[in-house]
DNA sequence: CAGTGATCTGCATATTTATGCGTTCAGGAA
DNA sequence: TTCCTGAACGCATAAATATGCAGATCACTG
């Protein structure tokens, strides 16, 4: 037996159907394609919600929901936090895929593009123990000035991984 | 001394700058708020890059950045990947807050406007431990037949979580 | 090199999203 | 009750974003 009782979302009064609309999105949002604010009326028509898409911009946002090239995704709460790190950090968890090393050197891997704002964040830090950095497109390069040097710079970027 | 030799963005032929524009959309939208492609067109043309609002709407979808209430933002890969994970998993990582056993019953705690969904990807799943569920706005009730039956449920969402 | 296909880009415009303002109504306070 | 106040929402439209198409340049190939 499903019991399944969803939305006794009548509990504040009748008239605002609000949250029960933003549940239903969340609902269809994380199941289905979405791509357009158009569309989602259109979806949640079939529910018999019937709203404009004036009122779905404002749920969207309110639900803290993105347009992504797939449809509309939430935006995970992780990804919400890292707004608030700090620019290395930020850096690091987005960008860095792999790092090794080789004698006083760092070779840091990265998604295409992502070299370019790594290497800027590494540098925003003015480490000593960094003689310089070169920026591909999806490489990283540390210079050190030795193998000391590289070891703790080495250090430091797997410290903020996690 | 910092070398930072950002750029040999012109290694595939001067020509296109996309690459290194790419890598600058990056590396400034990590930094500051930019709330429009106009906008993003009028700080890129203070570092020499001119381009239209048309390429910058097409390199922020290369860049899987998304826009939000405060800005473009990097879309996580870790939110990528969830897209194709199955529902139930999804739905538990993106809402599921909290989880406590009362007995034969589980309580489960989202954000505002996520008990519905969640609720919905777990009667989804068709388990026949689960006699059903109620789903408020952030609460969620589980109703096993018994406090055996509850454990196992327990268990398995808290198998989802990581 | 001439030819071919792929890529990048701008332009113009279609499509989509955001928002100022006005209305309605629920929930108090008096 | 009657009068507030604030939330929810639609309407109209402004603002922002996406895209079809065409021109330009590059990377190859024969």
């Amino acid at each position: 037996m499903q019991i399944t009782a969803y939305s006794y979302a009548g509990c504040l009064g009748v008239r605002t159907q609000k949250t029960y609309r933003q549940g239903q999105i969340l609902k269809l949002v994380t199941r289905e394609r979405v791509t357009s604010q158009d569309e989602l009326r259109r979806r949640l028509r079939q529910l018999d919600l019937r709203v404009t898409q004036a009122t779905l911009s404002r749920d969207l946002r309110e639900l803290k929901l993105v347009k992504t090239a797939e449809g509309y995704k939430p935006l995970s709460a992780v990804a919400e936090e890292t707004a608030s790190l700090p620019p290395l950090t930020r850096a690091v968890r987005e960008f860095l895929l792999d790092l090794r090393p080789a004698q006083n050197l760092l070779v840091l891997k990265t998604p295409p593009g992502g070299a370019q704002p790594l290497a800027a964040a590494i540098d925003g830090e003015r480490w000593k123990e960094v003689a310089g950095t070169i920026a591909g497109d999806d490489t990283v390069l540390v210079i050190a000035p030795h193998r000391r040097a590289r070891a703790e710079i080495q250090r430091r970027l797997e410290d903020l991984i996690r």
